[in-house]
DNA sequence: TCCCCTTATTGATCTAGATCAACGTCTGTT
DNA sequence: AACAGACGTTGATCTAGATCAATAAGGGGA
């Protein structure tokens, strides 16, 4: 995640049909010609050091950003001054779209590392959304994905125990990670243990015993950011079958 | 929220310049001539009674639905077959849209009473949309705002103690039906305490308990359902300033 | 290169809220 | 009207995971 340097240079002026993330991103399934006119509206940007921010809560809404290297972690504030982590985003994403609504972002979108984005004017994607059929139905889809992403983190911090969390955190990164290119066993995570414990509503010092007790246990390999899944099946069962130990009354109409 | 059966005979055959949900849903903002071409595309549908779908998990995508009155559940259902659910929905919000990323629904939705609701065929609905700009923008909004609802439940159930987030709970319920015309400070709420407590990652028991403080400490009238808020601005307190007593390092990176 | 400061790990203790248990109270059905 | 089964409340106990505390290990700036 952080060593691509060398394709990064050779990428940084090309455009959409040579992107690497072709088949992720917003111009999955466009047609040459269609493709262009997309080209021809996204402002490809330099690079944003790692802790500098894409765009800020309360910002208005100026653009939607296709992230094209590196990764970002948005985060929302609540009135005490704490953050909120709300997700974590990898390249092919799209970043922005939580400010529609009211036209102006509701959470914040810092780099974690140093990163490439692709940055497209609202506007103009939206009108040209309208003549590009495929582009339109991309865009809803990827809007959908989001709220469908939400949901499942929801579905884990209201019901799962810490272990399983954790477990679907890392296979969750895995999945995405290997989509985008990169080993599905063995990868750099470019966020702090903070930062995951964060995301998952827990304490830094739960995520730090449970990668241990996993790295004990023969599941991963953990050398401070750099994991590897050394046993796929077991990591799978802990991430479902929720709780493996103590659950008992399993059935009825809650867990827990 | 369930005796407005005098307005439902009236309004069954209705159109959308006549709904009184008008400038909450789809609609908003569109011309008389765009008006009539959505109008001509949606199918009204006939009551659907309590502890009905609307639609279920894996079924393919076929309509959106814009609720026109009664209210739903959506939720997901983990491995070990229990439910979580991921929202309510109310008069003149859009259901189904989470389908739209892999062309089956990742949730199901089953009415909490007796509801109506408006069915439009997806794929009609995206080519109209392409047509009406208004009509295109509005989606993409509705979309954003699930998108923030979801967010903001994924703060609260990360960091909130329990009180923090059945007070947020509660004046959310309030905005919103205040927002489609009814009281904000008396209300019915339509779900179980069992629903809320799945919905807010708490047990039953505890959401029992806590009603029953808030209404020793004055904030609140609670009759089986019935709802009465006596003490907005304590709520409100409870709901931002989360916890109100335990707190003492506030500041770092992190709560609780 | 060294130093400082941020990040991570590990252990000991504490507590919010889950679970268990028992009882009360609606609501819909015959 | 009476019953059954679902739903709601309240109290007692238990525990997963937070918090507190102390130490170790990177990593970026001079």
């Amino acid at each position: 995640m952080t060593d691509n340097q060398v394709i990064k240079l050779s990428e940084l002026k090309s455009h959409c049909q040579s992107c690497s993330l072709y088949d992720l991103c917003l111009p999955m399934g466009l047609k040459a010609g269609d493709l262009e006119r997309l080209d021809n509206v996204i402002k490809r940007r330099q690079s944003i050091n790692k802790n500098n921010f894409l765009f800020r809560i309360g910002e208005p809404l100026k653009s939607i950003y296709a992230i094209r290297s590196g990764s970002f972690k948005t985060y929302m504030t609540n009135p005490d001054g704490t953050e909120q982590i709300v997700g974590f985003s990898l390249p092919g994403e799209l970043l922005g779209m939580d400010a529609i609504s009211d036209d102006k972002h509701t959470c914040s979108a810092k780099a974690l590392e140093t990163s490439n984005v692709c940055e497209i004017p609202f506007d103009q994607l939206e009108s040209l959304s309208r003549e590009i059929p495929n582009l339109q139905h991309q865009l809803f889809r990827l809007m959908s994905k989001e709220i469908q992403q939400d949901q499942n983190l929801m579905l884990l911090l209201a019901q799962m125990p810490a272990e399983t969390r954790l477990a679907s955190f890392i296979l969750g990164m895995s999945e995405r990670l290997n989509k985008r290119g990169y080993a599905a066993n063995e990868f750099n995570l470019s966020m702090s243990r903070g930062d995951i414990a964060n995301l998952l509503g827990m304490a830094v010092e739960t995520i730090s015993r449970l990668l241990s007790h996993f790295q004990e246990d023969g599941l991963l390999r953990v050398e401070r950011k750099h994991i590897t899944i050394l046993d796929l099946d077991s990591l799978r069962s802990l991430a479902t079958h929720c709780s493996s130990s103590y659950s008992k009354s399993s059935g009825k109409t809650q867990v827990r």
